[in-house]
Formats: structure tokens, C-alpha cells, sequence
DNA sequence: TTCATATTAATAGTATGCTAACAATTTGGG
DNA sequence: CCCAAATTGTTAGCATACTATTAATATGAA
């Protein structure tokens, strides 16, 4: 009944959606603190599982939703941990292809239940039909990206 | 009907909401840019034109959800734009209150049709109810933060 | 073949978020 | 009053994201 209490839910998804994404990110450092890694690098790890093996990085950067240069600096991490490597691409110089390492699928198999137990807990009594209505939200407002008719 | 192609919600959800907070903050970014501002400034000027001026600093950075030293640098650039100021709180000289100033209060309303543009374009197509929807089971995540029975 | 243009990865610089550690100040117990 | 403990804002240092620029290489037209 008071105007000030009243919140729009145009008006806040932005804003709830940042804090919320920040949260799970928190969330996930947390727990993947004590095992070295963060969900930046996990990203980029588990990307490489799904896609395999051999990912030139502007592809790898592009399945991965990031910039170059930001896949750079994560590559360069992982790298320091021997958790990936980078190889030089034969055909093409320029390029590099990125390979999980030996330790780098070790740590997979290890994170994989620690990333299962965030999820849980993060997710803890929502139904599946919530979040895929979620996800259908979500891509509907990515597909506006090119909108440029307006 | 290929294994590779299907995608669990669940497991899907923490990056879509990681790829789609990045989405949204670089579009109003984008639109800031011309004015000087960016979404982190926006947000607390918008918390302060909420919450009323003369927040002390600790009160305004829980308002807004962020923590003290992620506030200081915000309202350090602030205060170099001359869009807000800060003054010694007269009772608890430890504090310092926030406040809008005249070029701070003019700001905010060339900014506000900026955002309802933004909102606009990124929402163009998605119901009340949907994003109702969503805001809900955003909720019913951030609850869960102090669940440690678990 | 040669030179302009593309592409790829890396570097530099900025913004936003965090935790840890610090200085100044207040508060409360003795 | 006086000193230990708590609180407030700041600084330092890290991670992650971006854009703009650069260096190395490949490609393709003349």
C-alpha cells in the first residue's frame, strides 16, 4: 500500500539479476577455494570437456560466452597449475589449440561433485519446470542483442 | 535426441545467469558511456535517490548489496564527477554520510529515460508475469544463503 | 612475388567485485 | 579515567570482465 514498498518487477530485474549472479559466483569460489580454483577457470575447463579437446582459443572464447582477452588471462592461470596447455596450432601459426592435461581431467573428475553440491544447495526446492522457465526468460532477452529496429 | 545436445536446466543455470549479468551490464554500460556513468555508479545513486540522502556509508552499501571497500572506490569516482559528496557525520566521527548533489539529482533524470530504454529494448516481448516468475525463484535462491543444515 | 588486409593471441589500461589488514574513533568494563 | 574491544572507512592486492592496441602470421589481389 505505501508507494516506497512497491517495486516494479521491470524495474528491479536488472539489478536482481546482477546481485543474484554474484552470489552464485560467491558461492562456487567458496567451495572451489580449498581445491585451487574458481568458477572463471572451471568454466573454461568444463567448456573444454564438453566441446573436446584441441580448441583454438578465439573458438574456445566463443563457445565460452567471453572475450579474447579475458580467455587469455584464465588460459595463463590455468596454465600456471599445469591444469591445460597450450599447443601450437601446425596448419595455422598464428593460432594455439588449448588440451586439458592429465591433472586437468583428475580435477575435473574431482570438482565435478563439488559443483553437484552448490547446485543442490543453490537450487535446493525448485522444480525443473521453474528453472526452465527461467532459462526461457533469459533467452528470449539475449536474443534482443541485435536488435537495432527500435 | 542426441546426448550431446541436451542440456539439463539445472546444470545450465548458474552460467546462463553468469552470461546473461554480463549481457545486461555491458548493454547499459553502452548506453552510459555518453554521459559518463556505468551501471555500479548508477545503481548506488539509484539506492541513494531511494533510500534518501545522507546514508552513512555502511548502511548504504548493505542497501545496495555490495561490501564497504566495494563502495568506497564507487563513491570515490562519484565524488570526482561531483555527482555525489561525502561529509563527516557530526555524531560518530568515525562516519561519513553520502549525499546526492544538485549536478547528482539532475543526472538522475536525464539517466532515468536512458534506463527505461534499456529496460525497455532488453524486456521488449517478455511478460510482467514471466519476469515475476523469475524474481520469484531468484528469491527462493537467495534464501538459501545461510543454509548450513545441509 | 609483393604488399595491403585479415586474423589470432597477447598486452595495456580500466571497471567492478571480493577478502584481509589497517587507522581512527567510539564504547564499555574496571 | 583508562584500556580492550568493536565499528567505520580506507588501502592493498587479487580475480574477472571489458575495450583498444600491438605483434606475428596468413591470405589474396595486383
Amino acid at each position: 500500500m505505501n508507494d516506497s514498498e512497491y517495486f516494479d518487477p521491470r524495474d528491479q530485474f536488472g539489478f536482481r539479476l546482477g546481485r543474484l549472479a554474484r552470489f552464485w559466483r560467491s558461492r562456487l569460489d567458496e567451495k572451489m577455494r580449498p581445491h585451487g580454483l574458481t568458477q572463471a577457470r572451471w568454466v573454461v575447463m568444463i567448456h573444454l570437456r564438453r566441446g573436446g579437446n584441441g580448441f583454438k582459443q578465439k573458438a574456445l572464447a566463443k563457445f565460452v560466452g567471453i572475450e579474447g582477452p579475458t580467455l587469455v588471462h584464465i588460459l595463463d592461470n590455468l596454465e600456471k597449475q599445469s591444469l591445460i596447455e597450450r599447443r601450437q596450432d601446425k596448419v595455422d601459426r598464428r593460432g594455439k589449440t588449448v588440451h586439458l592435461t592429465d591433472e586437468g581431467w583428475r580435477m575435473i573428475e574431482v570438482l565435478d561433485e563439488v559443483v553437484a553440491e552448490v547446485r543442490n544447495e543453490n537450487l535446493a526446492g525448485i522444480s525443473d519446470a521453474d528453472l526452465a522457465h527461467c532459462l526461457t526468460v533469459f533467452e528470449n532477452i539475449e536474443s534482443h542483442e541485435n536488435d537495432t529496429t527500435g
